[in-house]
DNA sequence: GATATTAATGAAATTAAATTTCATTAATAT
DNA sequence: ATATTAATGAAATTTAATTTCATTAATATC
C-alpha cells in the first residue's frame, strides 16, 4: 500500500508568498466577492522541544481530563456539560443547576474551577469552541420524555439539518442533470405524493407554477386516475414517495409511463418498486426515523430536492419568468387599492 | 455633532498588500508559533453580477446589507459592530451603548431588528459565526449563472441547513413553552397561511390530525371567513406568515382574537402587524432571500417550528395516540386485502 | 476516637445585565 | 398646520449571575 505523503507545513517565512497566491486566486475568480471569511491554520510540528509546554487545549478536553480531580458535585456538572455541550450556551445557571441536580452557586464555582472567569464567559467560549467542531457532542437523536420544549427544538433542528446534509450522500449528479433536463423541456409536469410526501408535491406545484410551467397535482387519487392517462411523451410525471412502495403512487407512475411520459421518482435509495421502475431516480437517503414519530426528516430531504430542481430551472429560465410573476403580484396589489 | 465616517472596505486589489503587512507583523513577533488562527472579514458591497442571485447571508452580512435601511441610531450601532465584531460577544448592553453613543434600549431593539430574539442570543450567534474556520473560496450563498446542477444542489443544501440553524437565534424559549401549552389544551386548532406559508400550514394540519386533534385548514380565504367566527376561547388559531403583513392572515387572526381564540403567529421577528398583535409569537429568523427567487429557506424555518410543536405535543400525549393511529393504518391495510 | 480546621455545598441575598415601559421628540402622512 | 406613527432615551422592572452566609462534610491533628 502506498502511504499518502503528508503535506509539509509552511514555515513562517513562506507565509506571505503562499497567502499572496491564494488571494490572487480569489481576486481572479471572484469579481465582486460579497463576504469571504477564511482562517488560516498555521500548524507547526507539535512535538515540543525541551522546555516547551503545551499551553492550549480545548475547554471540553480540559473538563474531561480533569474529571477525576473533581468533587462529586463538579463531576455531576461536568458530566452534564460533556453530554449536552450544545445546549449549554443557551442555558441559565438555574437551568443547568436543575439539570445537573446541583446549586446555582456550584455552577458558578465550576466555571471558575475550569479556568473561566464567569459562567457567562464560559458559555461564550463553549459556543465558539463548538462552532468549529464538525460533529455534535450532544446526542440529539434521542427524544426523552423529560425533555423541555427547548431541548426538543434543539433536537429537531439537529436532525433536520442532518437529514438535509445526508441528501448529498444519496443524490447522484447525473440523475439530477437528467431530471433538470427533462423538466426544462416538459410540456406539462404532474406531481403526486401521499401523506407527508404530498407536502413536497404541493411545494413543487407552487414553485413550478411560479416558473410558468403547466403543472398539476391533486391529492384525490381518483381524480388523478382520470388525468394521468392524458399525458404523453412530452410530459413529466414526478412521483414522490419515501418508501417507493405506495400503491397509488406506483399505479399512477405506471400509467404515466405507459403513456410515454418520463417518470421522475423522488424516493429513498433502495430496491423499492418505484425506485426500480422510474425513468429517472432522485434518491433521498434512508434517514432512520422512529416509526412512531412518523416522517419528518425525510420530508426535508424531499423538499431540498424540490428546491434544487426549482433553483436549477430558475437559473436556466432566467429573470424573464420572474418579471411575469412580479407583474401578476403588482396587479393584485393594484386591485386592492 | 460630528458624524462618524463610515469605514471604507478594502477592495480586492488592496487585499494582498494589507494581508502581507499583517503577516509580516506575525513573523516579526512570533518566532515559532504553534497555532495562530485569525480571520479576516472582507465586507464588500453586494453588487451582484448579472445572472447572480443571493440565497442567504450571514449575520454580519445582513447587518452590512441592511445598513442603508437603518435609522441613524441603528447605523451607529451596526457601524460599531462591524468594526469591532470580535469584541461584541463579551460586551454588555451598557458597554455597547456607550461605545456606539446610543441608549441601551436601542441596542436591545437593534438585535431584534436584525432578526435575533435577544441581545444575549445575538452575542452567542456572533461568537459562533466568528469562530467558524471553514475556508470558503466558493460563496455558497451566491447562485451563479454558470453553476452546474450539482453545484446548485450543494448550495441549496448549505442555505437550507443554515436557515434551520438560524431558527435557534430567533425562537424564544418561553414563547415555545406557551405555544405548546396552548396547543395541548386546545379544543380545536385552525391553521392558516398563504403561498409558501401554506406548505407549513398543511404540514401542521397533517401532523396534528395524527395526534388526534380537531384541526382545520383551507386555502380558500372566503371559506375560512365563514369558519373562523365560530372559534371561541378554547380554540387556537395558528397564523403562518413570513412577512407578518399578509392581509388575509391578518384579517383571520383578528377575527379569531375577537372571538377569544388564542392566536399563535409563526412569523419573522420584526415589527409587522401580525408580530405585534399575536398572543403568542413563534419567531422565525429574518433569513435574507433574493426576492426574485422567492422564499425557500424561510419555509424551512417554518417547518422546523411546526416539527418542534408536533414533537413536543407528541412527547406529552404519549404513545396512546400513536396506537390509535396505528390501528387506523392497520385497518386500511386490511381493507386492501 | 475526639476535636479542630478546612473544604464543599446550597439557600438566600445582592449585584449585574437585559429587557420592558413610559414619556418625549422626530418623522411622516393627511 | 395638524394628526398620527415611529424612533429614542430614561427609568423601572425583570432576569440572570454572582456573592455571602450558614450548614454539613471531609480531613488533619492530637
Amino acid at each position: 500500500m502506498v502511504t499518502k505523503q503528508e503535506p509539509a507545513p509552511l514555515t513562517v517565512g513562506e507565509l506571505p508568498h503562499a497567502v499572496n497566491g491564494l488571494l490572487q486566486q480569489i481576486s481572479t475568480h471572484s469579481q465582486s466577492p460579497t463576504i469571504c471569511i477564511f482562517a488560516i491554520l498555521l500548524l507547526n510540528d507539535q512535538t515540543l522541544a525541551k522546555g516547551e509546554y503545551n499551553m492550549a487545549s480545548t475547554l471540553l478536553t480540559r473538563i474531561y481530563n480533569q474529571f477525576n480531580q473533581f468533587s462529586k458535585t463538579e463531576k455531576r456538572i461536568s458530566t452534564y456539560i460533556l453530554n449536552h455541550a450544545e445546549l449549554i450556551p443557551n442555558m441559565t445557571t438555574k437551568e443547568l443547576a436543575l439539570k445537573a441536580d446541583v446549586s446555582e452557586a456550584s455552577v458558578i464555582r465550576f466555571a471558575k474551577t475550569i479556568g473561566i472567569g464567569s459562567f457567562k464567559t464560559f458559555k461564550i467560549a463553549l459556543a465558539q469552541e463548538l462552532a468549529v467542531k464538525e460533529e455534535y457532542i450532544t446526542d440529539f437523536t434521542i427524544l426523552q420524555k423529560k425533555d423541555s420544549p427547548h431541548e426538543m427544538f434543539q433536537k429537531v433542528v439537529h436532525v433536520n439539518k442532518n437529514a438535509i446534509e445526508t441528501t448529498k450522500e444519496s443524490l447522484n449528479k447525473k440523475d439530477l442533470e437528467e431530471a433538470v433536463h427533462a423538466l426544462k423541456n416538459a410540456r406539462k409536469i404532474v406531481f403526486y405524493g401521499i401523506g407527508g410526501s404530498s407536502i413536497a408535491a404541493i411545494d413543487a406545484l407552487y414553485k413550478f407554477t411560479k416558473l410558468g410551467f403547466q403543472v398539476e397535482f391533486n391529492s384525490d387519487f381518483h381524480y388523478m386516475l382520470s388525468r394521468v392517462p392524458h399525458l404523453n411523451k412530452k410530459d413529466v410525471f414526478v412521483a414522490i414517495s419515501m418508501s417507493g412502495k405506495t400503491k397509488e403512487v406506483l399505479d399512477l407512475s405506471r400509467i404515466a409511463q405507459k403513456k410515454g411520459a418520463k417518470v421522475i421518482a423522488i424516493t429513498n435509495i433502495n430496491k423499492s418498486p418505484l425506485y426500480k421502475e422510474a425513468d429517472i431516480r432522485l434518491a433521498t437517503p434512508n434517514v432512520e426515523e422512529d416509526f412512531r414519530i412518523g416522517s419528518i426528516t425525510s420530508r426535508m430531504t424531499q423538499l431540498t430536492i424540490v428546491d434544487t430542481l426549482y433553483i436549477c430551472i430558475f437559473n436556466m429560465v432566467g429573470e424573464h419568468v420572474l418579471e411575469e410573476f412580479q407583474e401578476a403580484r403588482d396587479y393584485v396589489v393594484k386591485l386592492r387599492r
